[in-house]
DNA sequence: TGTACATCAGTGAACGCGCGTTCACTGATGTAC
DNA sequence: TGTACATCAGTGAACGCGCGTTCACTGATGTAC
């Protein structure tokens, strides 16, 4: 990668698109300040006039990467047709957006785990980050209509962004890294399916099931 | 820490040991092999006579850290009563796993993320361990008297063990590195019994939903 | 019961690695007059 | 329109760090005769 003047001109954003092309070949641990330079074709050095250091770095990457997911989810979830009946639209878009997350984990599995890294910044600052994301305000949508069309009860509700999003997540983690990773491609989906399946009916079942 | 004699005796089990502090207290990033080594007053060479390298004894520790996460929910398993009747029985002891997970990862949050965290091993071998597990082993069998006691449908019981799992990891993962890690402590628990109760529901509740 | 000797379990110095970061610098840009 | 000069965006060498690992070694142990 070379330029032709002195001065870059852009530098900030391609040394963080450098760096977000690492995390996607090789997830959080490949995000290296010097390398992210070196692919700009650029002194390492030069990435200080932009960057505080590598936590601001990594921190880029790390909330560019939660866009990405988002706008998978997004754009997934746009290419399912919608259904007449609100309450069975809303199921269809509870189980398209956990679909999309799973997906977006197994198509992108390095920046999947960039978007949730520890890093150094304060539980706090990063929890809110994404609790605002759009990707978590169209599940909150989601179960409010839910809630609207009589699916899912109030008793319930309280625990509903939690519950899906933690399912998902484990299926990711547990199909990325984790146990699930033998489990060959084909059965894969299906078995995303199943637990789509099961988290929905957990969420929008009877409140009292009988003999309890 | 100090020795008498030149030889130590037991250096194998004392590495491991000083490793698994480590990885208690810092994660598997913490668990360093010279770290190790000096704890227990050794050569950092000396550690190559009994383990093949940093990958065999960071191995040994994620080992260590899922024996320890099985055990600590057959503990917590055992510290409930049973009750009488079988399907409402099986039904609490599904429970009581999943709690007994994430209470786990929130006790000893540096073992669990040691217990599940990337190896070299392959893929096939690091599951194939985890699935012979006891832990694994208990939930395959409360999820078989659930089907015994007709609570759990044949249709979803297929991904009954994926579902149980994913979710309690994903509730853990949320909760120790990721956006709910900023819930405060009084909460975690509620949120814990919320997300159980869903679980429960999803795999318990009728196969088929009204209006659907 | 001693003694030679193989074997085993430790030592300590050193290597190479790649990282993030600092330093003093230089080339390019733009603004004041 | 030209020129001095401040400012900005780069450079390249160097530092310190701690790691895993290798090497040639030495002290302790146990076994054969």
């Amino acid at each position: 990668m070379k330029r032709n003047s002195y001065h870059h001109g852009d530098l900030a954003n391609a040394l963080t698109g450098a760096a977000i092309d690492l995390a996607r070949r090789g997830g959080p641990e490949a995000v290296v300040l010097r390398e992210a330079a070196r692919k700009v074709g650029v002194s390492a050095t030069a990435a200080y006039r932009h960057f505080a250091g590598y936590g601001d770095l990594i921190h880029a990457v790390k909330e560019a990467a939660q866009a990405k997911l988002a706008d998978s989810m997004a754009t997934e979830l746009a290419a399912t047709d919608p259904l007449p009946d609100p309450a069975a639209d809303a199921e269809r878009r509870l189980g398209a957006l956990g679909r999309a997350y799973v997906h977006f984990a197994l198509a992108e599995p390095g920046l999947f785990r960039t978007a949730f890294c520890r890093s150094d910044k304060s539980h706090e600052e990063a929890s809110a980050a994404m609790l605002e994301s759009p990707a978590f305000r169209m599940l909150t949508e989601t179960l409010d209509d839910l809630v609207a069309a009589g699916r899912l009860s109030l008793a319930r509700r309280p625990f509903g962004e939690t519950t899906a999003w933690a399912t998902m997540h484990g299926l990711a983690m547990l199909l990325l890294d984790g146990p699930l990773a033998a489990v060959p491609e084909p059965e894969r989906l299906g078995l995303v399916d199943g637990v789509v399946d099961t988290v929905i009916n957990g969420l929008c079942g009877p409140a009292d099931r009988p003999g309890r």
